[in-house]
RNA sequence: AGGCGGUUAGCUCAGUUGGUUAGAGCGCGUCGUUGACAUCGACGAGGUCGGCAGUUCGAAUCUGCUACUGCCUACCA
């Protein structure tokens, strides 16, 4: 082995090996385990956040291998409607300086697919760059033919059963992408607007309580009054009560609107009049429908202002009565300067009561990010609250249960409160609706042509035309639990691995996808009996990873961590154009390259996959923001190292020796069933805490056994054993055993985390330790063997380190170097005192550095020393030379200053009669013993004090 | 406006059912390299657990209020 630890030229080979092996395929006799892996966007790249999770999932997977269980792990990805089909046309542009329009729809559609051969195995060979054991052998795309089989197929059903229907609604519109999107795709932002007071004069001569010819109504959007349908007051609004069925006369384009009565009229907002324009509102809309008020749509789908409105009655049927006449002015404007011109009018026609500043909320597409307009469309729909009930259900059941569960209050008041999802997107990139249309606009819905025209006896001469829709991707992405495994077809693979078993994602998507994956599995995949199978038993919730400051990482802020830059290291100047490069605001670049240049002055060394994922189980912690923080990677590259050293030592000591292998009687150490006994503590605990999801308690667990238990003790105690030529051959056959199993039981125990070291370590020493097999990834995971506990060689030992440190105090204290021999006096010897101290000599000879070990007998009088307790054991270390009388006086004032405060706190406990008659006895006892281990220290500390102060 | 979190050492975070002197890593200070490891070792300093009140023999932990902070949902004529 290396001197020092390499992940590189470890990392690079074990990979190829595993996959071509096979290993990663579902193999296992036992149960099966499934995670299904939420599918990346096939042209993207790996963020934090992808190796976070996947990390995660590795290890559970890993875990689940080695129990002996059948895991699959489902890698795949998604064909990410939007996001890659701007890609796809932000490139054209800048490539070709074309649009998609330019190139018309099978052609782009064909660019996107070239494109996805071209970058699509980007996001895969970076999973395989994290060790990522997935089953690349069925490999699934959220495009692929088959599951687009299973996309038509769940779009026919629901329709049949009434589950998705088509109508014009009003829909998020983005003007921009020129697409409807879902609301959970809009993100509302607070802004700094106006509102806008203006007034409406009544018809017909009508006049307010206060004599006035108008009302006021106070908008924050004046170009919609264009499409106003009526103005509403509150029924119990004395001021408005006598208007209730007179008209307005809506200025600018004198409409006659009529003034109605909705409870949706708060007397207590603005001035208590709301325009209604129903067909550019949400609340509007819902009015004009309690009010039959017809929707007016003045705008096209670019925003701007139409020639001519159009107009539909509130039921979404055409209405050809009202007058579609939009003044002149406005045809074509873009409607934030069709806003101010309204306004100007307003104000030259003496309309414009007032203009107040005014804090608002304005909805933006989360991807174009141009503010979406509520816009009347035709628009395919999913009725969402049939198919929420059982979903509903099976988390209140606990049939799925939400880790952390604080996440189920989310999901419970999204889905109590679900909306009809609109899943018709004007896209070119994604899966198109299975639907299709005659000349006189009936709608068939089948799973091709030659069904609808078979179904409805249509002969081929009359035409019939496919939607132009695709579907929102996180539809196709619903099914990704069954979709995947080859349903709609009863398929071997579906039927041993669904239900799967754990979902792990980030909260972001809990509505988008997660609660969508519940209600779309449960009404399709049904069990035996016919009760519907949920997607997955547990949901695992991550945190989001954010920087160092708590920032979300973002390109337009500079502080994306690439996952491959933390395996890999990047020079400085590499990362400054990797950040800056393709900056769409150049400006930003100066300011992002100033701040890389600070965080990373050295660029970022190279720590490793397994340094990597050492870091994230450590972090991966119930909490919702993770910062994180290249100090705990460096920490843990060192911990790698630690691991590989220790390898090292263990391999020197064992490599072509009788480690007991072949037979041959064995004796073992206090130490060697000391660190056997630990082991099985630490691997019940790792156990416990994989099965709650704790990754940061076990990554926590393994680290402290290893790092302080095994390479800081443990092997510290094999030397004397090893190093003494006269030692008997079984206790060293034994120690070596030890030595050597118990590290190959660590790269087992590690191998989930740290796939890469624990098969390189196990490789190297798997012959000593008496094991056989190709790979550590398909050994057995160690358990706790109850046998090999030994509780009292656990106390020996802490008895041991409490000696050797009390005696490494006193050499720091007194400035004694470490190599310096010292004698010590003991006395007030226990029985297990002295017994411990026969044992241990050799131990205590050479990791304390001691030659002789005196035991005084009682009343023995000590020459001046300085002390410390071992319980209640004197340790003395004779001080002549070494004198400072001075400072080991304030050393031991100190010590027994801190147990007079014991003391006196454990005394006031132990009087207080509500403690004693209330608290727990075996709380009392060991108060009680506490108080008595403080007063022998105490009186042994202060005669110390005292013979030191005589002199 | 409603809901859910967070607030513990200089920094990043653990702390399971209330019960030793509240822990870890990093950072900091002192000392130390001839035999696994300076990507290391030994020792140490550092916290009235955001604030107030309450329940209790006992509160970082339970309850109420409050401050700051983050997110989610809704509304904003």
């Amino acid at each position: 082995m290396e001197k020092t630890f390499n992940p590189h030229a470890i990392e690079r080979s074990w990979y190829q090996t595993w996959e071509e092996k096979g290993y990663f395929a579902p193999s296992g006799e036992g149960n099966s385990y499934t995670i299904m892996i939420p599918p990346p966007n096939v042209t993207g790249s790996l963020h934090m956040g992808h190796a976070f999770q996947d990390s995660i999932m590795d290890a559970l997977i890993r875990y689940q291998r080695m129990k002996g269980n059948n895991t699959l792990w489902q890698v795949g990805t998604d064909h990410a409607g939007i996001a890659t089909q701007m890609v796809v046309e932000r490139k054209i542009q800048a490539e070709e300086g074309k649009t998609r329009h330019d190139y018309g729809r099978e052609a782009f559609t064909d660019k996107i697919w070239e494109w996805k051969e071209e970058s699509g195995d980007n996001i895969t060979r970076q999973l395989r760059r994290l060790g990522a054991s997935v089953d690349w052998d069925n490999e699934r795309f959220t495009m692929d033919p088959g599951f687009y089989k299973a996309v038509q197929e769940v779009f026919v059903r629901l329709h049949k059963d009434d589950l998705i229907y088509r109508g014009k609604r009003l829909v998020n519109w983005d003007p921009k992408l020129h697409t409807a999107i879902s609301d959970l795709e809009v993100e509302n932002k607070d802004v700094n607007g106006h509102m806008w007071h203006l007034r409406y004069p009544l018809a017909d001569g009508e006049k307010t309580s206060e004599g006035k010819d108008y009302i006021v109504v106070a908008t924050t959007r004046p170009e919609t009054m264009l499409g106003d349908a009526g103005v509403a007051v509150n029924a119990e609004d004395e001021r408005y009560k006598a208007l209730i069925g007179k008209d307005i006369l809506l200025p600018l384009v004198n409409r006659r609107i009529p003034i109605v009565a909705d409870e949706h009229a708060d007397m207590e907002k603005g001035t208590g009049c709301v325009k209604i324009t129903p067909a550019h509102d949400f609340n509007d809309n819902e009015v004009g429908k309690r009010c039959n008020l017809p929707m007016i749509s003045i705008m096209t789908l670019n925003g701007d202002i139409r020639d001519e409105a159009e107009t539909f009655n509130s039921d979404g049927t055409v209405n050809s009565e009202i007058d579609t006449h939009i003044p002149e002015q406005y045809h074509g404007m873009e409607r934030f300067a069709a806003r101010k011109q309204i306004v100007a009018d307003f104000d030259a026609a003496g309309l414009l009561e007032e203009i107040k500043d005014h804090d608002l909320t304005v909805p933006y597409g989360d991807r174009s990010g141009v503010v979406i307009e509520p816009l009347l469309t035709d628009q395919w729909f999913v009725r969402a609250a049939p198919l929420a009930g059982p979903a509903i259900k099976a988390v209140e059941d606990g049939e799925i249960q939400f880790v952390p569960k604080q996440y189920e209050n989310m999901y419970f008041s999204w889905m109590r409160d679900i909306q009809d999802w609109c899943i018709s997107r004007q896209l070119w990139w994604g899966h198109r609706i299975p639907a299709w249309y005659d000349d006189e606009g009936n709608i068939y819905v089948a799973r091709s042509e030659e069904e609808v025209r078979e179904q409805n006896n249509i002969p081929a001469d009359v035409a019939l035309r496919q939607d132009d829709d695709v579907l929102d991707t996180w539809f196709s992405s619903a099914l990704w639990t069954f979709g995947t495994l080859g349903w709609p077809e009863a398929t071997e693979r579906l039927k041993t691995f669904h239900p799967t078993d754990v979902l792990v994602t980030g909260f972001d998507i809990i509505f988008f996808w997660v609660a969508r994956m519940i209600m779309m599995t449960m009404h399709f995949m049904k069990d035996d009996e016919g009760k519907p199978q949920v997607p997955f038993k547990h949901v695992y919730i991550t945190g989001l990873i954010r920087d160092e400051s708590g920032d979300k990482m973002s390109k337009s802020k500079g502080n994306v961590l690439d996952p491959l830059d933390m395996i890999d290291g990047i020079e400085l100047e590499d990362l400054v154009k990797k950040r800056c490069g393709n900056m769409m605001q150049p400006q930003l670049a100066t300011k992002i390259e100033k701040r890389t240049r600070k965080a990373f002055p050295e660029g970022i060394s190279a720590h490793g996959t397994d340094a990597l994922r050492y870091t994230l189980y450590s972090l991966a912690s119930t909490g919702r923001d993770i910062n994180w923080d290249m100090k705990r990677l460096e920490g843990y590259r060192n911990f790698c190292n630690k691991i590989w050293n220790a390898a090292n030592y263990v391999q020197m000591n064992t490599k072509d020796e009788d480690c007991g292998q072949n037979g041959g009687d064995i004796e073992l150490t206090l130490a060697d069933r000391w660190i056997t006994s630990r082991l099985q503590r630490v691997e019940a605990q790792v156990e416990k805490n994989i099965a709650d999801f704790r990754l940061d308690h076990a990554s926590q667990n393994l680290y402290d056994f290893i790092w302080n238990e095994y390479c800081a003790w443990y092997l510290e105690l094999s030397k004397p054993v090893l190093w003494d030529e006269n030692a008997p051959a079984e206790l060293k056959r034994g120690t070596r055993r030890t030595l050597v199993r118990v590290l190959e039981a660590i790269t087992r125990l590690i191998h989930p985390f740290m796939p890469y070291i624990s098969e390189e370590v196990w490789q190297n020493i798997k012959v000593e330790a008496g094991v056989e097999g190709e790979t550590v990834m398909t050994q057995s995971y160690p358990v706790l063997d109850e046998g090999k506990l030994d509780e009292l060689a656990e106390q020996d030992i802490e008895w041991l380190k409490g000696f050797i440190t009390g005696i490494r105090n006193i050499r720091a204290e007194l400035n004694i170097g470490p190599n310096k021999e010292l004698n010590v006096l003991i006395r007030n010897l226990s029985p297990d005192d002295q017994r411990r101290l026969t044992d241990n000599t050799a131990f205590l000879q050479s990791l304390a550095k001691l030659t002789d070990i005196t035991v005084l007998s009682e009343g023995e009088k000590a020459p001046m020393s300085t002390t410390q307790l071992v319980g209640k054991m004197e340790v003395l270390v004779p001080m002549a030379g070494l004198i400072d009388k001075e400072k080991e006086v304030a050393r031991l004032s100190k010590e027994v200053e801190k147990l007079n405060k014991e003391v006196s706190r454990f005394e006031g406990k132990l009087s207080n009669e509500k403690f004693i008659s209330n608290a727990k006895p075996d709380v009392v006892e060991k108060e009680r013993n506490k108080l008595k281990d403080a007063l022998s220290a105490q009186e042994r500390l202060n005669e110390q004090l005292n013979a030191i102060k005589a002199l």
